[in-house]
DNA sequence: CTACACATGTAAGCAGTTACATGATTTT
DNA sequence: AAAATCATGTAACTGCTTACATGTGTAG
């Protein structure tokens, strides 16, 4: 299992439409859990089927209705059996790393694009994350926030996706610029 | 295909053995690009199948034989490809991130003992990569490597896997300490 | 009346995980 | 004589990717 327990978690203190956690996962997860649209309603399923979620019906006005998830006891169980489990090894894929390691067979002008594009991407997922964090806090400092707050997971996770979308930009700039600096 | 670039990438101007390409992907490159180790065997012979990659027998004494790979001109030419096309959404996974993001339903000392051992670890292989990086430099300054050396590719991507890893031991260390300074 | 955001799925195919399997050589 | 390192695979299963499919409501 895999994503499973990372969709328990988006839902531990709130409850979630299908849609609502693509976006969360599109936005606010990428960074250390990766998962495409169609799999999430795929999982979802399953985890209702095998009584981990509950789905209830959201009747909307001004907008299609939709279906939210909310954690069983079951599920909850399963989401803390899980967190004293021995981890699975890293995952990352990352295709910009690996043309970046095969420099020597690209055009470096084309190389250096794709590093200063990505460069911007990341740039401005780590500008939504800070504001993301900074809502968490609500004026709170974050020693208050971390010794107080019921749940600070979302908050941890969250500044590492932070770092690493902001290291990402800085690494993909500082590489485009020894690429371009090759040019005669 | 994914893993098939990787694989190219890595033998891009030297010969290695399954074996040694094992050792880099734990070590040297698992901080961008994720492969088990029988995998690679299977894709080094798909690669080889598809003549992207020349298989040669060396005989060594006091150790067990073994096959070194090199590019053919036709799997230079398909990473050349790779390194135009569009990227694949970025994958990463990593289970101690959504311990992290559940901590609310988590043991806090179990979870900040998980975490401070990660921080070790990634410690250990930002130390690693930081030594990989100084032998490719050999005594040169960044800038005369990055201006004259032949390939830098290895160099930029492995500068990223050295600030990954630093990253992580120090996020993994911090949200360890958040996790311990809420116990009473 | 077109484009965009919201909203939720199904189905085929395969890349990658998990488990199993083997053997040489050196070090302790 | 055991443990560690070197060295290379096979086979079953499945989680995930890719491609396809559909429909509502808002804004311009």
């Amino acid at each position: 299992m895999a994503l499973r327990h990372a969709l328990l978690a988006a839902l531990l203190d709130r409850e979630l439409s299908g849609y609502q956690l693509t976006k969360l996962f599109d936005l606010g997860v990428s960074s250390f859990w990766h998962a495409a649209a169609q799999q999430l309603y795929v999982e979802l399923a399953k985890l209702e089927a095998d009584g981990l979620l509950t789905g209830h019906e959201v009747v909307q006005q001004g907008r299609p209705n939709k279906r939210v998830f909310r954690l069983t006891d079951t599920g909850l169980e399963e989401l803390t059996r899980f967190t004293l489990s021995t981890n699975k090894p890293t995952s990352i894929r990352d295709d910009l790393l690996v043309k970046a390691y095969a420099a020597a067979a690209a055009d470096p002008v084309k190389l250096a694009e794709q590093l200063e594009q990505r460069s911007a991407q990341s740039r401005a997922k780590a500008e939504y994350l800070a504001e993301q964090l900074a809502k968490l806090l609500g004026g709170r400092s974050e020693h208050e926030y971390l010794t107080t707050a019921d749940n600070i997971g979302p908050y941890l996770a969250g500044m590492r996706g932070r770092m690493y979308e902001e290291e990402q930009a800085n690494w993909c700039a500082w590489a485009a610029a020894a690429l371009r600096g090759r040019m005669t």
